[in-house]
DNA sequence: GTTACACTTGCAACTGAGTTGCATTTGACC
DNA sequence: GGTCAAATGCAACTCAGTTGCAAGTGTAAC
């Protein structure tokens, strides 16, 4: 099997494995994303497939299902749009922060980054965070 | 002076030194927001302030001309909606993070926590990082 | 392979946040 | 009080995201 079936038949494995029928645009969608280095907005993504002319609401209702489904994972990074990426398996508990770019927009993962306590006043707070999203310059704007 | 007009003066002396002129519409939008003890979204603003009829588009420009001028600080939380708060002198310079719950959207600001690098490869993102943002569940909500 | 039907899709119309251009009004300094 | 840049009101706009509904399609069962 090449690259490029071997793609699909993943992307077609993992959203029937979600519960989901594995429709053309799902399975675009999913690849799209997994081949993609960073999260994508849902224009970046419509774009990106409109030479299979899926609709926009399509789109959208296939990110939420797939959001829902714990296939992606959704964010916002700041600028008031949501952006998608595929939560990989090797790193479904290790919920890493997200650096966001306020000039570009670029995102990067942050594995090696971790929060601290700075005093010993244990803030319960700190057990319950599902998603930390730093936002500054990246190298590239500053 | 009774309290209504020292807030009213604070008020107007804090959009002033910003280097904006103190008219009605931001003099109500900073008391407004000085009194809340969460950040409130512009559509929050808009409606409490509904009876001296002032425009959405002035409610805005007003917010937005106040972040520039660092009298506010603008943050997302999650539902890509804007909020606003004041920036309290006392805190200017000590960028702690904010802690968001997804639920009731209340905001806690966390003095005591820190980023730390995990390993010793130093992420130079790092030391540019201007904003912290956690969100999960609150106690209230857990 | 055919069939049945729930799940998906496309379309179009909608909501709600936020922005913009422009004519009119007004706060602050003289 | 007069002047003028700054601020406002209005209306029309953009853009993200949602929703209702009729038509189409993937899948499981035959």
């Amino acid at each position: 099997m090449n690259k490029k079936a071997k793609s699909q038949e993943w992307a077609r494995e993992r959203i029937r494995s979600a519960g989901l029928r594995a429709t053309p645009a799902r399975i675009a969608t999913l690849k799209l994303l997994k081949n993609s280095e960073s999260p994508l907005t849902h224009a970046e993504v419509s774009d990106a497939l409109h030479n299979l002319e899926i609709d926009k609401a399509t789109v959208f209702r296939n990110l939420n299902d797939l959001v829902s489904k714990k296939v992606l994972r959704r964010s916002t990074l700041g600028d008031n749009v949501w952006r998608f990426e595929v939560i990989q398996d090797t790193h479904e508990h290790d919920s890493h922060p997200h650096f966001v770019c306020i000039d570009c927009g670029a995102v990067t993962c942050m594995q090696g980054v971790v929060l601290k306590q700075k005093n010993s006043l244990a803030n319960p707070l700190l057990k319950q965070v599902t998603e930390i999203l730093l936002r500054g310059q990246c190298e590239e704007c500053a």
